[in-house]
DNA sequence: TATTCGTGGGT
DNA sequence: TACCCAAGAAT
């Protein structure tokens, strides 16, 4: 902070912002119908804010409407199939969270009732929530007083007071200049507000800050440095790795996939067999003997830390071969959007090969 | 503390 | 095109 004199933020003007300006969500209860006596569904806020992780609101919005419809309550959620659940959550990325989503339900319904604890302690206990999504869950679902720092937040706080120190070491400093500023009248609200002033006001580029209910007390703002904060740490090249996708069709029109182990990349999720990716892009052995054919066209995806390229590799089978790994899937059964991203690349792919009479 | 873990959209 | 980024958690 380099101007002490300067009035500082405080939490009532941006309440009185997000009384005017709060984003109307499906899983969220707006501020006016909060005055009336409406509280959130805890089920809902775990599982939009477990959704969010990482993830766009325009992402989630339709897999939180999916998710709902079929499984409305947590005990439907916790009776549901696990391959069911990972299917659902299929294209929504970071395949951990639906496998502790699952975890979590089941836990809540064994050991505690079907309902979610009521304290940040014991929401932290719980499978998949860590300490942002334990405090958005307890400030918005109960409207305790704890401290919620996401992406948004960190944003905000580094600009509201300049903080240079790049991410994550400025992490704690940015804890402590949230805490100081969230308020025990209406923290469920003030949370929301701070994300939603980050998403649409004090953006990661070009800052609105002409209009900012925070305009006055922002330091970065004055000093004209809103726009490069918060600093972060340079983050490492990604090496592309190489892979084969090998996609056979029984005459029945059953596909054959196999289940990825929980552990490591797309982890509980369908696909093509094809064995491990690597830089070295080593040679797997097909899942079965076959007339394998090559495509003119290769699977490109990127994931988090390398780039993929897929060599897709169909064939035709016929009824009563047994596959050395996986299993055949009927048409009945198969939704192709049960597959994690990379995978229906592939399929898509591998679809137009078959249609041409391979 | 550093790495692993997806995906789609914006610039 | 190539990067950046999004309501992070687990290890």
């Amino acid at each position: 902070m380099r101007d002490d004199r300067r009035k500082p933020a405080n939490s009532g003007e941006l309440l009185a912002w997000y009384d005017v300006h709060a984003r109307a969500m499906p899983w969220r209860v707006p501020p006016a119908d909060k005055v009336a006596g409406v509280r959130p569904d805890p089920y809902r806020v775990w599982l939009s804010e477990v959704m969010l992780q990482q993830t766009t609101v325009a992402a989630v919005r339709d897999y939180f409407h999916r998710f709902t419809t079929r499984w409305p309550t947590v005990q439907d959620l916790a009776a549901a199939e696990d391959g069911d659940v990972m299917g659902e959550w299929a294209g929504l990325g970071y395949y951990a969270r639906a496998r502790n989503l699952l975890k979590c339900a089941r836990v809540v319904v064994s050991d505690h009732g079907g309902v979610f604890p009521t304290t940040l302690a014991g929401l932290l206990k719980l499978p998949g929530i860590g300490p942002y999504t334990g405090a958005a869950i307890a400030s918005i679902a109960y409207d305790l007083p704890e401290v919620v720092v996401d992406g948004n937040v960190e944003r905000v706080m580094a600009r509201l007071h300049d903080v240079h120190d790049p991410l994550p070491g400025s992490k704690v400093q940015l804890t402590e200049l949230a805490t100081a500023l969230t308020p025990q009248a209406r923290p469920g609200d003030y949370a929301q507000a701070v994300m939603d002033l980050g998403a649409t006001i004090c953006t990661p580029r070009n800052p609105a800050c002409g209009i900012c209910p925070w305009r006055d007390p922002c330091v970065a703002r004055v000093e004209g440095t809103a726009a490069e904060l918060p600093k972060k740490t340079p983050k490492k090249p990604k090496p592309t790795r190489l892979g084969i996708a090998y996609i056979a069709r029984r005459s029945d029109g059953a596909y054959l996939l196999e289940r990825r182990p929980d552990k490591g990349l797309l982890g509980g999720m369908l696909g093509w067999p094809g064995g491990a990716w690597s830089e070295e892009g080593a040679a797997e052995a097909p899942p079965l003997t076959a007339d394998w054919q090559r495509l003119g066209a290769e699977a490109r995806h990127t994931f988090t830390h390398f780039h993929l390229i897929l060599e897709v590799r169909v064939a035709n089978v016929a009824m009563g071969t047994n596959p050395e790994v996986g299993q055949f899937i009927e048409p009945a059964s198969f939704r192709p959007s049960d597959l994690p991203t990379v995978m229906r690349k592939a399929f898509d792919l591998a679809v137009g090969a078959f249609d041409n009479g391979s």
